[in-house]
DNA sequence: CCAAAATTGTAGCCATGGCTACAATTGATA
DNA sequence: TATCAATTGTAGCCATGGCTACAATTTTGG
């Protein structure tokens, strides 16, 4: 009696590729804004407790996205930089899709940020593709 | 100096939900297609070992999704296949959606199985919206 | 029917991500 | 400047979700 499942592809970036994206993004988001991140900026942002920002901040530097001296600002590396740039353009995306498709703003920012982990390059492209044809037909 | 940022809104459902309803659905799916579902199916399933499908199991039926005793088959509660018919539906919804939008098949059910616990009632409806419409032009 | 294989359970470990409580540091201001 | 508020760090707890190793049970085949 052998199982017929399928091989479980594994495609979608895992949790962890998560959470670094969404605090990347975050951080790059605040310094454009404010000028500088610190962690209850994000607090904030994530609306979770400073000592969860502190410790995955913490997970992130050795990872070798961000640095940050103690009581100092949060700082992107030049690999977080680019991974917030990724990040925020699929979630950019992802957003004008959902809105080119008459979804209200605050829903589909909401959809967007739970959405855009889980989209793989080829429907990020049909999202684009989709949002170019309607700009056409205003 | 105070901070402008959003208020957090978690309208997506939060991460042990995710687990309860992919794993009443997978419980669904493999009753329908083997008679009964075990450990191992879920296990082979999802990739993962045993034992993190026993613990699982064992959270699930601590909150009334499903029930099973020891060496037994897992077995859906009433509250387990109301909901996992309503994930299958919204998993289908979104499926039919990508496909619609001329995503190939195995990256629209990979993208699907990702999105579809982060998906709105409001973009569900325009996914549905959208497939009917498709089904008329041809 | 009994031995081997498959399945399931248990113990114990780890990482992530959440918290409160309390300590330390920095910043602002009276 | 000295104190108080805000910020950050640390200790220690919990739940989830992952694992290996080993024990127990069930199933299956000879």
């Amino acid at each position: 009696m052998k199982t017929d499942s399928k091989p479980h592809v594994r495609t979608r970036r895992d949790h962890s590729t998560e959470t670094a994206e969404d605090y990347v993004e975050a951080v790059l988001q605040v310094i454009d804004s404010r000028g500088a991140c610190r962690v209850v900026d994000l607090a904030k942002r994530f609306g979770v407790s400073h000592v969860t920002v502190t410790k995955t901040v913490s997970r992130l530097q050795a990872a070798g996205y961000l640095t940050s001296e103690p009581y100092g600002p949060i700082i992107l590396t030049r690999k977080g930089r680019r991974v917030a740039n990724e990040s925020m353009k699929r979630h950019q995306i992802v957003l004008e899709f959902l809105l080119a498709l008459g979804i209200g703003r605050s829903v589909a920012e909401v959809d967007a940020e739970g959405m855009e982990h889980h989209v793989s390059q080829e429907t990020l492209s049909k999202f684009e593709a989709f949002v170019a044809g309607r700009k056409g037909d205003g």
